[in-house]
DNA sequence: ATTACTGCAAAGGCTTTGCATTGTA
DNA sequence: TACAATGCAAAGCCTTTGCAGTAAT
């Protein structure tokens, strides 16, 4: 799909920055990804495709990329410490990250935006962003254990 | 409400760890507080009354609390890498924040206890813990925007 | 030719940890 | 008396930043 990155790209340039190829390989390999991955994960992708980016690049490229909205970055479970990224194309995602095999569910935004509507008429609040994080088991996960006789709670 | 720190206390004793001044004095702390503060502002809160209490036991002790399932701890926007706690009684509480004056809305859980049942059935999974972040406008500022004629999206 | 971007290495924040000491049970 | 808990300072981890050199427009 280059078609997304080439609309990263002329953003970029309207914006004033530059096409780096740096920045054009981060994007690429943030386009050949369905789901949202760590700094470090982004940083290996790109370094074994061209080894002397730095980490620190990585970094501010995709801080730009966020600001411009280029990216959905969002906080998953366990780990909640580290920002993981996306790039913006398609409905948010969030994530149930299963404590027994690690797997991480995709969450559609539906159920979510259901609540932030409610949340809105409810207490007459605004909402520009929302970040839900699970932490339970994956759906095989949760059958394994009904079977074995100990369901989760 | 002496009651629920003495709670802590016996479960800190029936598990082989010890009461010692600086864990009592954590407990006062978070007791006095109706919301999630973070480490820094335990710290700070501890400190007035005992001087010599070091960042270090304050970690400590309420990642002890943490596993004992004495606190609740959570993340918050916009700083979502700082964990906050608060003593474990009392329903779940979620937060949106405010980007126009860091005022933090209080959000009980039963919102988001119906998206996490339908998650279930229609996901099969389970849920152990979850964690709803919101970034927004709280009532206030959302009034005040819809008056000077820049509603908030 | 400008001005932004990069890589490197150092610095920053927050949290954890090693160790000798103190204190609870 | 044992052994856990504390305080201190150092180390860890992730992220940001200063700077001199490099490259995009």
């Amino acid at each position: 799909m280059p078609h997304i990155i080439d609309e990263a790209e002329s953003l970029l340039q309207e914006r004033g920055f530059k096409i780096t190829p740096q920045r054009s390989l981060l994007l690429r390999v943030l386009a050949a990804q369905s789901s949202h991955l760590d700094v470090d994960e982004i940083y290996a992708l790109a370094h074994a495709q061209d080894d002397s980016i730095s980490l620190a690049t990585v970094y501010r490229a995709l801080n730009l990329f966020a600001e411009l909205g280029l990216v959905d970055h969002r906080y998953v479970e366990p780990d909640h410490r580290r920002e993981v990224f996306r790039l913006a194309d398609g409905p948010e995602q969030h994530y149930l990250t299963c404590v027994r095999c690690g797997t991480r569910v995709l969450i559609r935004a539906d159920l979510l935006n259901r609540m932030v509507n409610e949340l809105v008429r409810r207490k007459g609040v605004s909402v520009t962003s929302a970040c839900a994080c699970f932490t339970g088991y994956c759906p095989a996960c949760t059958e394994a254990l009904r079977q074995a006789g100990t369901p989760p709670e």
